[in-house]
DNA sequence: CAGTGGTCTAGACCACTGG
DNA sequence: CAGTGGTCTAGACCACTGC
């Protein structure tokens, strides 16, 4: 078991005294204390001190650790919580969020069918069509922040609800931190794929950005979906970021939304 | 100017006193203090104590009022402010927050040029194509949550970006609310059509939901959006609900997607 | 300078979970 | 029952705004 060092911040008393901690910049760029606390946990997040699905130090616990008062922890874990990186549970404890949980399970997949809820079509059926090393493309490696021609994992899969097909998804992983990665692991895995990725390669997807067009199918899309040539079909493509907002997955996903539609909510 | 009286609360103290506060229901569903207060500020909300764009009473003042302490009443306007209802300003106060801000005014069009920001493109040049008023069909009518054959307004209006039209939209409005609204009124209208709803109808569009899919275009898009036939073209259905979660606005825009993209971020 | 929201503390007590 | 997160209070002080 790996231990940690003890955080380097004895000084800290209270907020002015805690200001001290900043770098200090030209602003000064006053920056409260919870903010600081909440930065020093994140740090435990992306050192891996606590895996996803385990429990934190209680809020008692890190107050101690830190040297503040309960109710700054408190603020510092909110915020996580509010970004969806920690889970509070009452009676329980805190727990660093993952993607195995069945509550959120598909917390990053916005299709839902026209009638009825997410799962009234039974379980999802993941079938990979295809999986193979490449170089970077000039594209993707922007996408990404590779450089051209670095190694990349290509995979494409298909996605039914109810026996239809419905998504044909082409993903692009950059080598290195996956390193091992093999077609039979993604064809075996029940369950989402980020969870895989956290379990198997410590790499926990946080936050993702998503940019929808309309496209006309092409021979591919006819091949896997199942509609006519020219249909229009949405193209999602999305950048999956980490914990320290370093894009780690390309996805591009075909969806038909003859029967399904893409769902949003503005707040 | 019109008044309010106190609110019909008096003996709150703490905790479990406030608990009495709640209608004693089959299941006790305990509530917390602030959730409570929440409730009655959101009441003042609705009743149009303050004015979207006003200041509302300071937390001190307001703890005064509800007799909580001011951390209750702070953590009661955290959560309005979360859900984007109030605004707070240090050092100024609390205000209601309203569509005719220049920072929040695209708050619900997630349509974005691909490359640069938008705004880049010059202002939106908003024409109005037609407006009339008419009986809700079945499926307006299930939207609004209105009756069949009850008066709707419909209204017709291109969105142009840089010269080029880009969206075309079909809105429904009950016509209820919305008594004494014009062709013209829309027509000479600078700015975003919510802060008009506001500022006219006091009607404030607070939540809405989207289903989008792709289809393709039809004369009708043809004809105003100037691309060929059968072009791929994204459908977003709106509906946007007030404070008090009644579905005010049906809309139904057709996006082109050849120079832009609808951007979401998922959390 | 007064008034506002923002931070921090210390302590009390409540609600929920599980042994 | 002990341990956890959740609520509430009272008071001090800080940061920001505008007069």
């Amino acid at each position: 078991m790996q231990t940690f060092p003890e955080p380097v911040i004895e000084p800290i008393l209270a907020m002015p005294e805690a200001a001290y901690l900043q770098a200090s910049s030209a602003t000064p760029a006053f920056s409260p204390l919870y903010q600081q606390i909440k930065g020093l946990i994140l740090n435990s997040l992306r050192a891996g001190e606590w895996k996803p699905g385990e429990m934190i130090p209680s809020e008692v616990e890190l107050a101690g650790r830190f040297h503040v008062s309960q109710g700054t922890v408190r603020k510092a874990i909110d915020e996580l919580a509010a970004e969806n990186l920690l889970l509070r549970r009452q009676g329980k404890g805190t727990f660093v969020a993952t993607h195995a949980e069945q509550q959120v399970q598909f917390r990053f997949l916005k299709l839902v069918p026209d009638s009825g809820t997410r799962g009234s079509e039974g379980p999802a059926q993941r079938d990979i069509i295809e999986c193979k090393r490449g170089r970077a493309t000039a594209d993707v490696a922007r996408a990404l922040a590779l450089r051209n021609g670095d190694m990349v994992l290509q995979a494409r899969r298909l996605l039914s609800f109810g026996g239809a097909p419905i998504i044909l998804e082409d993903i692009w992983l950059p080598a290195a931190p996956f390193k091992g990665l093999t077609a039979e692991q993604l064809a075996n895995y029940q369950g989402p794929m980020y969870a895989l990725f956290e379990t198997e390669f410590n790499v926990r997807m946080v936050r993702a950005e998503e940019k929808i067009r309309a496209i006309p199918a092409t021979e591919l899309h006819v091949a896997h979906l199942k509609v006519p040539l020219g249909t229009p079909l949405l193209s999602v493509e999305r950048v999956a970021y980490t914990y320290r907002d370093e894009p780690m997955e390309l996805r591009r996903g075909y969806y038909r939304t003859d029967t399904h539609h893409y769902h949003n909510t503005l707040g």
